[in-house]
DNA sequence: TACATTTGTATCGTATACGATATAATTGTA
DNA sequence: TACAATTATATCGTATACGATACAAATGTA
């Protein structure tokens, strides 16, 4: 058992790491996401409708663990920069369909350059970087 | 080389599970750090002040990789929470010194549950912890 | 079919993050 | 020693995060 006196420092902590990490990766990708006028979460969401169009604000609150009073501001920001529509579902009032504009969906081209981009500015192998992902996804589920 | 239509997808990217597992990992604490009146910021600044004590704004700055555009207002906080004094160094007056008051040093002994009481929560083994410890560190360097 | 419950979004308040910039104190140097 | 460059914080604006709560539409049920 460690003393009392080292259980706080800073370095045996978990949580630390994983916060700085995800912060600075996040500050990799701002030059990157820069040229496609996107933010992170942004880019996120640009993520999960590129993969699967029309989708609800909880399809998308599901799919990145967000709630609805973090994505429906960043929402409506996206839909004021002219990359996606918010139209109120006709089978169910209270549900938002999302759908990506043409220039929604014009954007994935330059976005495929994306994740090249990033992974050449990080210290990781690609075991490492597998390694890292299966980790991350199994504290995820754990959540 | 994976297909075009592949690199974008979301499961693939290391950022996307660092970024939630980071977030889902902050709720985690919110209710044990609830207990001691600290938000997850004002826990790590406390971690760094436990550790060493009378440190300046860019000491603490450097230690937790933030700036101070963050930490000014985040000390400001604390300050008025009781926490630590923020006095201006007579040596160099552009510096400022942050000190622990009793309350703030009193606080440690309460904090010193809260790593374990975390551990219990996370679905990672002893030893899984340890390795993405290490990744997470080797990405930080790079960064 | 009234009505309590649930569901899907939205709103509010507070606390980060961070790029850009400002400002005062200190340092380096001609 | 004037003065340009650097350094340590602070301020401003914008964009998340998230707990708490509101609210309307949909659903379940007596």
């Amino acid at each position: 058992m460690p003393e009392e006196s080292e259980v706080l420092k800073l370095e045996r902590q978990l949580c630390f790491p994983l916060y700085t990490a995800s912060r600075l990766t996040t500050q990799c990708y701002q030059p990157i996401l820069q040229e496609l006028n996107l933010t992170y979460p942004q880019y996120l969401v640009m993520l999960v409708l590129w993969e699967k169009n029309n989708l609800s604000l909880s399809d998308i609150a599901q799919k990145l663990y967000l709630q609805s009073n973090t994505l429906t501001p960043l929402l409506k920001r996206m839909e004021e920069l002219g990359l996606l529509t918010r139209i109120r579902s006709k089978q169910d009032e209270r549900s938002i369909c999302i759908s990506l504009t043409e220039k929604g969906e014009t954007l994935k081209t330059q976005a495929e350059q994306v994740p090249s981009k990033l992974m050449q500015q990080i210290s990781l192998t690609r075991d490492e970087a597998i390694q890292l992902h299966t980790l991350l996804y199994k504290l995820i589920q754990g959540s």
